[in-house]
DNA sequence: GTTATATTTAGCAACACATCAAAATAATAA
DNA sequence: TTATTATTTTGATGTGTTGCTAAATATAAC
C-alpha cells in the first residue's frame, strides 16, 4: 500500500481529527482525558490511538497504568501546518477545547474514577 | 461535519490518491484517460472524481462528450506540496507515470473505442 | 500473593464505502 | 430525427470501519 495513505486513512475520521487537534495544543494526554473528551468507550478510543501511532502519526509513553500519546516527531510537517489551520476555525474542536481545559484542571485520579462510575450506573 | 474531513476522506482511498499524483503532472485529464490508468469501470471513476470534486479538490470542465478534470484552485497548498514529496516515492505511481505517458500520446478516439471493446470482450 | 484499575484486545452489530453491470443523461454525428 | 457514445447515476454485492460490551493484559496498591 502507499505509505501516505496510512496517514489520510488515518486523518479520514472525526474522532480522530479531534484527537489530533487536542494534541496540536497539548504535548501529551493520556487516554482517559481524550475519552473524556471524546465522549467514547476506552476501548475505542483504544484502538482509534492505535490507527494513528500506526501511521507514525502519535508516539505513547507509558507511565504506571497509564498511557501517554503525543504527536510523534514523524508527524508530516506541512500537514502538521495544514491542520493546524484548518482545525483552528472548527466548531466542535472549540468545544473540545474547553472541555479539555476542565478534564486537565481536574485530578487523574478523580477523572477515572467518574469514568468508572457512569459505566457501572449505565449498566 | 468539519470541512477538513471531506479533503482527509477524498484523499483516503488508493484509486484516487493516484489520480492526484496523476494531476499533480498533467495540467488535465479526461474520465477515459484516468479510467485506462486505474483499470477501474468508468462509472466507479466517475464516483471517485465526484469524491474529489465534492472536496473541492479538482474541478470539471466539459468539452463535448469529454468531462476533464484538473487540480482545483482551491487545494490546499501545504497538502498539495506534501502529496507532491510523497506521492513522487510510491512505486505504483511510477508504474502510472508510464501508462499515463501512454495513453496520452494515443488518440483520445482510439482510446476510447478500445476501451468500448475490451468492455464488450468481458462480456 | 490478592485486589483494584487503566488500557488493550476480541467478538459482534450497524453503518459506510468500493466496485461492477446496466440503465439513464447529455452531447455529437449521420 | 435517429444512432453513437462519453459520462453519470442506480441497484446490488462484498468488504471495511466504527461503535459497544466483555474478556484479557499489565501495572500498582494492599
Amino acid at each position: 500500500m502507499i505509505m501516505t495513505l496510512y496517514v489520510t486513512k488515518a486523518l479520514s475520521d472525526g474522532n480522530r481529527l479531534r484527537t489530533v487537534a487536542a494534541l496540536l495544543e497539548h504535548d501529551e494526554l493520556c487516554v482517559c482525558q481524550i475519552t473524556e473528551m471524546l465522549g467514547l468507550a476506552p476501548g475505542t478510543v483504544s484502538r482509534h490511538m492505535g490507527v494513528l501511532q500506526n501511521a507514525r502519526l502519535v508516539e505513547s509513553r507509558k507511565d504506571g497504568r497509564w498511557v501517554h500519546y503525543r504527536l510523534s516527531g514523524s508527524f508530516p510537517i506541512l500537514v502538521r501546518q495544514w491542520l493546524a489551520q484548518e482545525l483552528s476555525q472548527a466548531g466542535v474542536i472549540a468545544e473540545d477545547r474547553v472541555k479539555l481545559d476542565a478534564v486537565i484542571a481536574a485530578d487523574r485520579e478523580d477523572l477515572c474514577r467518574s469514568q468508572r462510575k457512569r459505566k457501572c450506573h449505565s449498566g
